[in-house]
DNA sequence: CTCCGTGCAAACGATTTGCACTATG
DNA sequence: CATAGTGCAAATCGTTTGCACGGAG
């Protein structure tokens, strides 16, 4: 655990959101100018790996990662790309509806609500104020 | 609907898998020999928007285009990444469960199973069989 | 000393774009 | 003849990698 690994997790944590590497890069870089984002997609994969945070490959371009490595939903804003943690019980029942599927063995599930969060809601409304 | 156009979605329909844009492209190739991949990707964009296929952004890398443009969803093999398309009803309960979420207006939702086909399960078995 | 982790720059894979050209309406 | 669509190559974006160096054990 070097410390560029500790603030780049400590820094994760903090901001509570499911931030980009290169989100990351731009936060990490006032604690410590002199780091590099290949260090930061290095550390963030180590950590994912080591389940210390989840990554999402949510719809879109870039990878998010997450500062919890429970396994649970996201919500994403498809207008600002904002991703948020969704807090729906799995129930075994879901998982045993999906067994059958087409002589897959199923390993797990993924599910990603798509919906527009408050913040981009408020500015639609703004712009029709303005038109 | 140029020549192009109409190659790629007769392809793409006919072959029933969730193909890739340079998949599809090979394909493409052999009745269209100087076919350009910058062509595919415009066409499939185009077919896509115009709702005459879906466009998947599935966990990996590429982008893979379902000859079905109706909303569904959708189980992947981890090992090969093939996709195939998913046949559960979708209740109005769930998406209802969902409206409450976050300050979100949920617009819709995407289930994505994971699992290993039935071709590669196979594959392993073998593989047992020659260790 | 020995290595693992770093910073940098260059490489990479998937996708997109600028441009000149071609076919088609 | 106007213009939408093409092929090609170069550009772009996010991410990964090779390499020489530096710092911790």
């Amino acid at each position: 655990m070097t410390n560029q690994r500790e603030i780049i997790l400590q820094e994760l944590q903090k901001k509570k959101q499911h931030l980009t590497a290169d989100e990351l890069y731009d936060i990490v870089k006032k604690a410590m100018p002199r780091i590099s984002l290949a260090t930061v997609y290095r550390n963030l994969e180590i950590l994912s790996e080591a389940g210390v945070i989840g990554k999402l490959e949510i719809s879109g371009r870039q990878k998010r990662f997450d500062y919890d490595p429970e396994e649970h939903d996201h919500i994403y804003c498809v207008v600002c790309h904002r991703v948020d943690n969704l807090d729906i019980e799995r129930t075994d029942d879901d998982t045993k509806n999906m067994a059958s599927v087409a002589g897959y063995t199923v390993t797990g599930y993924r599910l990603e609500i798509v919906g527009i969060c408050d913040a981009c809601q408020k500015k639609e409304v703004e712009k029709e104020k303005n038109s």
